[in-house]
DNA sequence: TCAAAAGTGTTATCCTTACACCCATGT
DNA sequence: ACATGGGTGTAAGGATAACACTTTTGA
């Protein structure tokens, strides 16, 4: 038990970098080689331990070197090791990506490098998580129905501690279950395994159904890269609620209304106008610069700013949401 | 960008699996080879990924095999990177640990085969971390004055977005801050950073102070095990408040009282009995059995199980605790 | 009969949610 | 004047925290 030897693996860095404008959440893609097949990818970048003492170090000097952008927050999401998932070549073999979360603003975005990458909403490559219209379309159009074919028998309640139809009416809110918007990764996942969606089928998970009848659900993404984007987005929309990442996606001064459409935007839902000032000045996280903005149309807005002070003050302070 | 030349590493899955027996939280330790140095230190094995799919398919099968052990309830922490805090000798070379905490029930551990491998009692590791019986003397005795001494200049307020001095008051509660008992990885951190437990030692941080006169800030651990051990125990105490993972803990019948107490194990620190009770049951995690147990010395109190369905029911039950 | 632990009832307080209304600007 | 978005007051409902009290056993 002491020394074992270890199989030699390779380890890939996968960064999902978010940024919002004009409320819209995007995601920084990696330029596309050219031939492969689903165009968008997150971009990535080798582990290399003799140049960089941790994962974040080195994370941070490619994504400069790659794109010029200066990330500021960084967390660790996840790491993935089912090598069933990547369709690789075989001699790229072992391959363990370690995904990151990253969020920057647009202002430092713009100074982009054109190296072929670009921000693109990231609702393109999930659409059904975009409730702030109205209930995605391709919910009751699509993935419900698919999924309910596929959760009869005889996928039906075997081989798992929960029943299929249960992890149906749980991760996509059917027959009562309300909708929980972090189970971003849940959704995922439950597609992935049913086949439903581009990845399953290039890793040779075919559906069982007449998918040929199927549209894509959603943008597709090279290896498992949408598999990390949507733990990111989850992750995001989790934290939102209990410690204030928001400020990381705002510039320095902003009105009360483009706080709330950002949250809005990674949240995927409406929020309540009123209890979402009040909640936010309550808590003490922004302060007025005094100073309005007229840019909106009515009545001019006060501007913010994020009190950077109470990351030291209280223990773990963030925007509890709460519906409408 | 698209094919870079990745740096092979070896890959070890290190875990944290902890079962509760008599109001005390154990940690699984592994067999001592005979001549290292920290005595302690947590299972591992290799990720193999020709023999496994996944990370946590790779994981049951070694932690089966080595201890006779079945886990339950598995969940990855976190992957450790920086070689800078393995002081193993060179040749060793690149390590990179997947972090897992895996949940035991006492009944299950008995069958443990004894390869040398045995629970210990957690807060050997961080007697800090104890507050069920009183704040623990050490913070006062050696952990504040010793973390006081390094924050004030020249390490006071430089080189950090957060001054020292802040993170001791959010880390430790000084200063009229509140102990918030899901800061175990932080607490760990701070105190390895200033070079005050022997890990750091080991890896070469010296502490710039007379640490001599201090004495042992709880057990070490092998390699970055402490720290891994930390973050399972950080995770656990969070979790603990919004999914019902104690019940993987405990028996299949039990008292209101057993679960209080291993509730307050796990999280370090007393609860407000009346409440918890009224809590439980409140949020129908449990039913009664309709019997009762009259091992505890007063009146024989109810036995209650956990109700399963709740997984299926609502989307996500938990324990949020609330002092006292 | 007394200690020890189980179990119940009630109240004050705060936070969340929702509704209704007023204010300042551009066209 | 009126449309548009900004901003405030207040009340109902539910969850939490705290208190005091009763019940059932073993020694």
């Amino acid at each position: 038990m002491a020394e074992t030897v270890l199989t030699p693996i390779e380890i890939g860095l996968t960064a999902a970098i978010v940024a919002v404008e004009d409320g819209e959440p995007a995601i920084l893609v990696a330029g596309d080689g050219g031939k492969s097949e689903p165009r968008a990818g997150l971009p990535f970048g080798p582990f290399d331990p003799l140049a960089h003492r941790t994962f974040e170090i080195g994370l941070r000097e490619w994504v400069e070197a790659q794109t010029g952008l200066n990330v500021g927050y960084v967390e660790q999401l996840y790491t993935f090791g089912d090598r069933g998932r990547h369709a690789g070549p075989a001699d790229v073999a072992h391959m363990v990506s370690v995904g990151y979360l990253a969020l920057t603003r647009m202002e430092s975005a713009a100074a982009l490098k054109t190296g072929g990458a670009g921000f693109e909403p990231w609702y393109r490559f999930f659409p059904w998580e975009d409730w702030r219209k109205k209930r995605p379309a391709i919910l009751d159009d699509a993935i419900i129905p698919s999924l309910s074919e596929w959760t009869a028998p005889p996928h039906g309640e075997i081989g798992r501690a929960l029943g299929w139809r249960e992890r149906l009416r749980l991760c996509f809110g059917v027959g009562g279950s309300p909708w929980d918007e972090e189970k971003v990764l849940d959704r995922y996942e439950m597609l992935y395994e049913a086949g439903l969606i581009e990845e399953a089928r290039r890793d040779g998970r075919a559906a069982a159904l007449a998918r040929d009848r199927l549209p894509a659900l959603g943008e597709p993404m090279r290896f498992d890269h949408r598999r990390i984007l949507a733990t990111a987005i989850a992750r995001l929309r989790a934290k939102l609620k209990y410690r204030p990442v928001v400020f990381e996606l705002m510039p320095a001064e902003f009105t009360l209304t483009e706080l709330q459409h950002t949250v809005e935007a990674i949240s995927g839902r409406l929020l309540h106008k009123q209890n979402f000032r009040r909640l936010v000045e309550g808590t003490a996280l922004v302060e007025p610069t005094g100073e309005t903005s007229t840019a909106t149309g009515g009545r001019p807005a006060a501007l913010f700013r994020f009190r950077r002070e109470v990351l030291s003050e209280r223990p773990a302070p963030g925007l509890r949401l709460g519906g409408r």
